[in-house]
DNA sequence: CTCCCGATAT
DNA sequence: ATATCAGGAG
């Protein structure tokens, strides 16, 4: 995609939503990281749902690991892969009660080390927490980048790299947030509403068609 | 690549 | 009924 097109394509988004935010729920740090963990292969509405009785509990990886496994399980289990999702978060915790005295590393590897904590993950705790211009690939973005053509790429990392190559410095920080509410409610999955988007000259995808139901 | 997995939209 | 959801680990 040309340069000016990607250009317009993010200033219209920007326009259409000058200060994006994120939609999981939080109250520090700590419980970012968890609400990310958790969030992998669910949808916000659902996690937040699950860590709104949880985080007005539990809010330091010290009260995390009093409430143990079993109990966090009960909080969580209305979220998918819950088993896996438990223990991390638990393990998460010790390690960093143990290794980082309590504080959320503000470097990828080192995040990257907690179970349960990806590339993706560490992306969007370094971007929101850290205030760094990082690009979370999500099953969001990894979709429009390549339907739209902006940032095609076989792999969530291809992507990523194409990504902070090809985006203006000046969206750099909030493209993450950008591109993933434009996926969420526009480029959708299954149904794109292409006929109300605001990229769509931008845009190389055209659904096949508007008039299905 | 497969497995983990319940809630929701289609 | 099935695809999808702020993925990561084995």
């Amino acid at each position: 995609m040309k340069k000016t097109k990607i250009h317009d394509f993010y200033a219209k988004l920007k326009e259409q939503n000058p200060e994006p935010k994120g939609e999981l729920h939080y109250v520090n740090t700590y419980t970012l990281l968890v609400a990310v963990v958790l969030s992998a292969q669910a949808t916000d509405v659902g996690v937040n749902k699950a860590t709104k009785p949880l985080f007005k509990k539990i809010k330091t990886p010290q009260k995390m690991v009093e409430l143990g496994e079993a109990k966090l399980k009960d909080y969580i289990k209305s979220i998918g892969l819950y088993n896996s999702k438990a223990k991390n978060v638990i393990k998460l915790s010790h390690m960093l009660l143990d290794d980082y005295a309590g504080k959320i590393p503000e470097d990828r590897d080192e995040l990257q080390k907690l179970p349960g904590v990806g590339r993706k993950t560490a992306n969007v705790v370094l971007n929101i927490a850290f205030g760094q211009p990082t690009i979370a690939v999500d099953t969001h973005l990894f979709r429009l980048g390549n339907r739209t053509g902006l940032a095609p790429g076989k792999t969530p990392l291809d992507v990523e790299k194409k990504l902070e190559k090809v985006t203006p410095p000046e969206f750099m920080r909030h493209a993450h947030h950008w591109l993933i509410l434009h996926g969420r409610y526009v480029c959708k999955a299954r149904k794109p509403a292409c006929p109300s988007c605001v990229v769509r000259d931008e845009c190389g995808f055209k659904a096949k068609s508007t008039l299905d139901s």
